[in-house]
DNA sequence: TTCTCGATATTCT
DNA sequence: GAATATCGAGAAA
């Protein structure tokens, strides 16, 4: 189903709880990934010390400032890329943080990327994780997910889904706040 | 099952 | 020089 651009120009603490249940569609070498999202992550420069934009416009958080329902592709810890979709109107800063999908078409491709030795439940468990089985590294930088182009698509799923607010995970900054969503 | 630690580029202090 | 929106291997328990 569409999404319209209003959906990701809302508040990001609210776009990331609608994008659970939230269907990914990685399209590759003529096979298709399908995944799941289950755990996301907000990230709002403007009143959040944790995020990549509180401080600022860089070189590499640029993204976060741009057009919603961009892709915010940026590497980390000098090996991993994590995905996000850009949020809220231009030039107000924020993201959310696809940080967990579970799989449901499209294993071969998953273990192509992923190797053989990782158990299932570990496949697509953690942002690293899902941007290497999806082969997404910094050429989905600014990748528009309106445009619902062949590589990435992005569909809406069944509806409202029960979920979890936590601690997000792996920051020092805003411990406080509960913007980690799983689903149940 | 849980803990510790190394890898390693970019950003921050 | 230190920290980081991480992961996986190996050690400890």
């Amino acid at each position: 189903m569409h999404i319209d651009k209003s959906f990701f120009a809302q508040h990001t603490v609210e776009v990331a709880k609608q994008l659970l249940g939230c269907v990914i569609i990685r399209h590759w070498q003529g096979q298709e990934v399908v995944v799941r999202i289950t755990e996301t992550e907000a990230y709002r420069g403007a009143d959040d010390p944790a995020s990549h934009a509180h401080r600022g416009i860089t070189a590499r958080n640029r993204t976060m400032f741009g057009s919603p329902g961009h892709l915010y592709v940026y590497f980390t810890y000098g090996m991993h890329h994590c995905m996000n979709i850009v949020t809220e109107p231009e030039h107000t800063p924020g993201a959310v943080l696809i940080r967990g999908a579970e799989l449901i078409q499209g294993i071969e491709v998953v273990r192509h990327f992923r190797g053989t030795k990782v158990e299932d439940k570990n496949l697509l468990n953690g942002p690293g994780k899902l941007t290497q089985a999806l082969n997404i590294g910094l050429e989905f930088n600014e990748y528009d997910l309106l445009s619902n182009d062949s590589p990435l698509i992005l569909e809406v799923g069944a509806g409202n889904v029960s979920y979890q607010a936590t601690e997000r995970i792996g920051i020092s900054k805003a411990k406080d706040y509960l913007w980690r969503f799983v689903t149940h």
